[in-house]
DNA sequence: CACGAAACATACTACTAAGTATGTTGTCAA
DNA sequence: TTGACAACATACTTAGTAGTATGTTTCGTG
């Protein structure tokens, strides 16, 4: 067959992650993972080092995933406030297209981790640090323009930011897949809402 | 001493929220609460059926705080904007004053929950999503009213109002008490963010 | 074809943590 | 006083799960 089937990894990595966002992730284990697939535990662990790792790499793609498609807006030329609206819809989008990788990263935000960490996954910890900054930072210098400008209110950013994106964030928590529902609408109203709720 | 001490019952309740809400329900076991009061796993068991009524019982005492709180201000007589505006602000101040329970009711939104499941847990839990859906129709008829006087833009309420509530539960993610932060301050910026989100 | 490594599968270990069974102490009412 | 029950403490059982050790098969390459 010419047909490039995905990746073991890749397969892993969304069998995964939808399991995790179904069932949580601690209340999945590598086996039921592993049965969903038609697998073995044992072809997990060997793309994988440790239960940990795929986590992070799931949380790494997730936010990848959003960087691609909200970074091309907040790189045009527009004003402050359409900029932010493309920003927001793009958001949106990007979770309600993968949704289950994005929920995974809503549950592993407060990640204390008492467990034990491997080095590996201390490293792709400190990238999906790194990443969610780039990210962020995104959205701080939109809304200093918008400020600057005088299209959005003064305001805490410190305060702002994590709020603001946590509206973008909300259909993770209600969002399911019908036919019918018109993901632009929902990414239109939401943007609508983060421009109102930082403008003036 | 007529000082009458904590009941025992708050006390566990008391000291769950914060162990939940510091390393995770799934990663704090009942020996580590019982741990931290310096008493015996058989007291809390004692007093809780099982660590999901517990989880429950955290949540639903977080749910009636929140409810205390933000009643007052919806059956004030208040124009729409300056309604929502006050309930905002006591939901906001409600997070930030006990914020180990209302952490404990994030992690636990996303509940699918395959273990076994007691009768008076799942009593607990009908309990639960009557009073949310109460509080939830505060915000709604405080938004329809807006609405209707042209206050606030209109707008699919099923997508507005759980995002609503998503920026006023922000601070669960982000606050940390020190000494210095002004509360009030934090909760009349997200209160003005509520607002503005919806407004025209 | 050979052979070595990658890509798995299978079986096992070690440990955690929820829940239980049972023992002990204090209290209060009859 | 006593007995019964609430309020705990202690010790144990047991199920589930992350991780490992060890086979087995496939496959690219010389």
């Amino acid at each position: 067959m010419s047909v490039q089937t995905k990746s073991a990894r890749a397969s892993i990595l969304d069998a995964a992650a939808t399991a995790f966002a179904e069932y949580g992730v601690d209340q999945t284990s590598i086996d039921d993972i592993s049965r969903t697939m038609n697998a073995s535990k044992g072809k997990i662990y060997h793309h994988f080092g440790s239960k940990g790792e795929l986590i992070c790499a799931i949380v790494k793609h997730s936010v990848q995933l959003t960087l691609d498609r909200v970074g091309p807006y907040f790189y045009s030329d527009a004003t402050p406030s359409k900029k932010l609206h493309e920003m927001a819809q793009a958001h949106v989008t990007a979770m309600i297209s993968e949704l289950a990788y994005h929920r995974v990263v809503i549950e592993e935000m407060r990640g204390s981790k008492t467990d034990k960490v491997t080095v590996n996954e201390r490293m792709l910890r400190s990238e999906i640090t790194a990443l969610q900054t780039d990210y962020e930072n995104m959205f701080r210098k939109a809304l200093e323009a918008g400020i600057k400008l005088g299209q959005f209110r003064k305001q805490d950013l410190s305060v702002t930011i994590p709020s603001l994106l946590m509206i973008l964030h909300a259909p993770i928590y209600w969002y399911e897949p019908r036919g019918g529902e018109n993901i632009s609408l929902i990414a239109a109203q939401l943007a609508d809402m983060a421009v109102g709720a930082v403008s003036l």
